[in-house]
RNA sequence: GGCCCCAUCGUCUAGAGGCCUAGGACAUCGGAUUUUCAGUCCGAGUACAGGGGUUCGAAUCCCCUUGGGGUCACCA
């Protein structure tokens, strides 16, 4: 658009050491890698660290864990190094103090004593006459011996760009087209602190240009930000980048932006409550903390719980884009080639988590059986090792529990949902008390009918779902029952829950022995 | 409050003047299948915020209103 299509392209994410990664900022970090692969360009991670906290190291691990989880790799970067290093905000404040130099040379900088105070004062003022602040600029008033004394006294001073205010600055957004700014509103953004540090606005501006990024990608609440950039790329007199200030995530059923601040009204959401329960279901079983700890918003919580990145890409490339009027289901490499900026909606987008488990499902589906069984094989020995148990798990066996258990297995944790298939010959099993009552209890003919069944399966051969469907459809013409008299009893006596996979095929599955016990164990309870 | 952005079914979106009596997906609700749940198959309902223009013709272009949001630091 504004650059000579030689010119490769380069992204960039800039993510602060936060510890941990933002399912919001993770949309916005693919974007900008797609971009970039869409391409063949050069995706860069850059650490916003300025306010020097002093465990960024720690506080960088699960931001690059969910770049790894994911698989989108960084070109240039912390650990992988580049041509424009270092990647660290806080190690580049020579080129900073560089640029300030150079702005206060040319003059499109100056140096400003006034005291905090005296500004806020200023402010107030403007404020109370109802008047739009813009910086007083007393400083510019004195003469170069003042300045030069007080300075060498050591009185404190800013560095603040000098805004050109006769005129107007405008961006033209590759998704929001074009956007000005009258200069004449704005006060002069500080630069350099009084005590040498720099600010976020100045240090980004003179990182994108030394980094030669070309499409500044990320949200939409910078967009106010870039008239003080684009200006800043000018004074500096670097080419300027292209813009694109894609919409921010929501909550769901809100407009506001999806917020770790709010986790309490998400918690109490009726779109995320379920996933918050989830989390305190199974995280704990596998000794990763519980809702407190891994939450919706956080990318590690789809991992812990067992999403796939297939899944979470999908879901997260078609908010706020999409590919044509139909096609949902998008494997990353379709992603990539299809993807454009032009296709950003404008509109912020809502995150709802029906539909990501609806992508979800859909790549779990897709996805082979020896993947589901590694995939599940890996959750079940992980609560094995966290109960201190060592029950070997038997890979054939698991391969049928995955296929018996088809499209309900949606993530990998769900398959802690089925210990019943996995418990050993003489532990007891965990009955849903609600329907034991209403199936073996209440149903007084019940128990009876279990005895009978019981005995027929003792010696049935062979022991097989299509015998056993057989077997049981007999035994109610036999008795002139319904079948709903006998499956309900029959599946809580075997698995102890009102609900499962197709019973016939979990009988087959479980074997005969351990339905015959479980079913004498049952009635002794009745 | 100033400045800036945004506005199609409940939600994610298609739509760049006639193909739109507005399409798809998720969710919802029916029906079928099944031993239950899930699934699957079939079907249903639901949207262009409002008002003015421009035009033979507007969801699409312009203006206004309304609503929502973002941002206004020696934070990032």
């Amino acid at each position: 658009m504004f650059l000579p299509m030689t010119v490769p392209v380069r992204t960039r994410f800039a993510p602060s050491p936060t510890g941990y990664m933002h399912i919001g900022g993770m949309r916005t970090a693919l974007f900008c890698w797609l971009w970039a692969r869409h391409n063949r360009g050069t995706f860069i991670l850059r650490i916003d660290d300025t306010d020097q906290q002093r465990h960024v190291e720690e506080a960088l691990q699960p931001i690059f864990r969910a770049f790894r989880w994911l698989g989108l790799n960084w070109d240039e970067g912390p650990e992988v190094g580049g041509p424009f290093g270092p990647y660290f905000q806080s190690q580049r404040s020579h080129l900073y103090r560089d640029a300030v130099e150079k702005l206060l040379a040319s003059g499109h900088a100056y140096r400003d004593f006034d005291t905090p105070e005296q500004i806020a004062a200023d402010r107030q003022a403007a404020e109370s006459q109802k008047q739009n602040y813009v910086t007083v600029r007393r400083s510019l008033d004195l003469t170069p011996a003042q300045q030069a004394e007080w300075t060498a006294q050591g009185k404190p001073s800013v560095v603040r760009l000098l805004v050109p205010r006769d005129r107007k600055i405008a961006v033209d957004d590759a998704v929001r087209g074009h956007v000005e700014w009258d200069c004449g509103l704005m006060p002069d953004p500080v630069l350099m602190r009084s005590d040498g540090s720099f600010l976020y606005n100045f240090a980004t501006v003179v990182d994108d240009a030394q980094m030669q990024i070309t499409h500044i990608i990320r949200a939409e609440e910078h967009l106010t930000n870039t008239a003080v950039q684009a200006l800043l790329h000018e004074a500096l007199g670097n080419p300027p980048p292209v813009f694109a200030h894609i919409p921010f995530i929501t909550a769901p059923g809100s407009n506001k932006k999806l917020s770790k601040r709010d986790l309490l009204k998400l918690r109490n959401s009726p779109a995320l409550k379920k996933m918050f329960d989830r989390a305190d279901e199974i995280l704990p079983q596998l000794g990763w903390g519980d809702s407190s700890t891994l939450n919706p918003v956080m990318v590690e919580y789809y991992e812990r719980l067992g999403y796939l990145p297939a899944g979470i890409l999908n879901a997260l490339s078609r908010l706020g884009w999409s590919l044509d009027d139909k096609t949902e289901h998008l494997p990353l490499p379709t992603v990539i080639e299809n993807f454009t900026l032009d296709r950003i909606v404008k509109a912020p987008a809502g995150f709802d988590p029906e539909k990501l488990q609806s992508y979800q499902a859909n790549w779990m589906n897709a996805l082979p059986l020896d993947e589901k069984i590694d995939g599940c094989l890996t959750y079940l020995q992980r609560k094995q090792e966290v109960a201190g148990t060592t029950t070997p798990i038997d890979r054939e066996f698991l391969g049928r529990v995955v296929a018996m258990l088809g499209e309900r297995l949606r993530v990998f944790s769900d398959i802690l949902d089925y210990p019943e298939l996995f418990l050993s010959t003489d532990a007891p099993l965990v009955y849903d008390e609600k329907a034991f009552q209403q199936r073996l209890v209440t149903a007084t003919e019940a128990p009876g009918l279990l005895t009978n069944v019981r005995d027929l399966l003792a010696t049935v051969e062979p022991f097989d779902a299509p015998t056993l469907d057989k077997l049981v459809h007999d035994f109610v013409t036999a008795e002139g029952i319904k079948i709903g008299q006998i499956v309900h009893a029959l599946r809580i006596a075997v698995t102890g829950k009102a609900v499962g996979a197709g019973l016939f095929e979990t009988l087959a599955l479980l074997g005969r022995d351990l339905c015959v016990s479980r079913i004498t164990a049952t009635l002794a309870r009745c």
